[in-house]
DNA sequence: AATCCGGGGCT
DNA sequence: AGCCCAGGATT
């Protein structure tokens, strides 16, 4: 294969300077490859180095609270990458010694890690010739190789695989996976390709038959439904009553000002008694904002809300929250707008007072 | 095989 | 307004 030699060369010329790449350290890497599934390099970066500060090795991960994890992982979204990660650093300290594993299958029998996670550590890390097979190979491979199937099709992934595995260089497979990569990363793009900046181009039959930009082929994803979340702004004094999201599902984990699905105040009212345990009453109407998941739409209509008087908080997942420690517990995006008002509002009005 | 799970940047 | 990103787990 003719191409591989040229795809090195170009690779071993043109890499970017990347933090995961300046060591060999199999546990900074797995770190890497977590942040980066379904992630931005320019996303990651700045969680990295930080992450990597606050837990350098796998024991320190394995022994630090899930709570403190998550707020390191605050606003980097799909949260249960967190959660097996923490999970799987104690199973490292548990069952390899605090060592990261070196088999392709105590890898992937790691939780969080998948057959690419697994093929990127064993490659990148170790210098296995195991294919690692993201977005990014998908879209280089279905053009050099003018694969017209459904990307999405496990069968197609399975062909990628066995194509990469035959194209392996002796003793390179460390560069030769992150080379697919950066190839779809900075040249081979979703978007108009800039092919006559590629190394392989010759033996891309995709550009060949001038195809680069109808591939890879791939279904749509049906349209996202939208709905009403209304938000219950209970302060007393300089607390806040904040509720802990259960620890599986959308978010789970992280905390959210306390909140339903529906249609208006009375079941907002209604839905909250139920779901909390506890009588609120809507005072004004204070802010209205948006969030989007990727499945889903939040409306969310943001009341200051009273309690009962003799009310008692007994929901265990309810929480009064000071506002100075509002900024210790993680939050995801689609709270953020609401916290920072609402710290916003205090602040200037304690100056008022002082 | 289909669905769920975040968030952000680009077109 | 879509599309896509260094995907994995669950059903």
């Amino acid at each position: 294969m003719d191409w591989v030699k040229l795809l090195l060369n170009w690779y071993l010329e043109n890499k970017r300077d990347l933090p995961w790449r300046r060591q060999k350290d199999a546990y900074a890497i797995w770190i890497s490859e977590i942040m980066l599934q379904q992630t931005r390099v320019d996303t990651v970066l700045a969680y990295y180095t930080r992450f990597l500060e606050r837990f350098p090795t796998v024991r320190d991960l394995a022994q630090a609270d899930i709570d403190e994890v998550l707020k390191y992982w605050e606003g980097l979204g799909y949260y249960t990458r967190a959660k097996n990660m923490h999970k799987a650093a104690g199973e490292i300290v548990r069952h390899h010694q605090g060592v990261f594993p070196q088999t392709y299958r105590e890898v992937l029998a790691l939780p969080g890690i998948g057959p690419y996670t697994a093929g990127a550590v064993m490659s990148i890390a170790y210098n296995q010739p195991y294919p690692a097979v993201d977005g990014n190979v998908l879209r280089v491979m279905s053009r050099l190789y003018l694969l017209k199937k459904d990307i999405s099709q496990p069968a197609v992934k399975k062909e990628v695989e066995n194509l990469v595995k035959q194209a392996f260089p002796a003793e390179q497979a460390c560069d030769f996976t992150q080379a697919l990569i950066e190839l779809g990363a900075l040249v081979c793009l979703p978007t108009a390709p800039k092919c006559f900046g590629c190394p392989i181009r010759q033996d891309c039959k995709a550009f060949q038959e001038n195809l680069q930009n109808a591939l890879p082929s791939k279904q749509k994803k049906p349209a996202r439904k939208s709905v009403i979340r209304y938000i219950a702004l209970i302060q007393q004094g300089d607390r806040i009553l904040m509720n802990k999201r259960p620890a599986d599902g959308l978010l789970g984990g992280l905390w959210e000002f306390p909140g339903v699905e529906g249609k208006n105040k009375k079941e907002f009212c209604e839905k909250f008694k139920i779901k909390y345990g506890v009588d609120i009453f809507p005072d004004s109407h204070w802010m209205d904002t948006k969030h989007e998941f990727t499945h889903l739409i939040w409306e969310m209509k943001i009341y200051r809300c009273r309690l009962d008087p003799a009310e008692t908080i007994k929901e265990t997942r309810l929480q009064w929250i000071p506002l100075q420690e509002l900024n210790t517990i993680a939050i995801p995006t689609a709270f953020q707008k609401i916290k920072n008002t609402l710290l916003n509002t205090n602040s200037s009005r304690g100056r008022f007072l002082t």
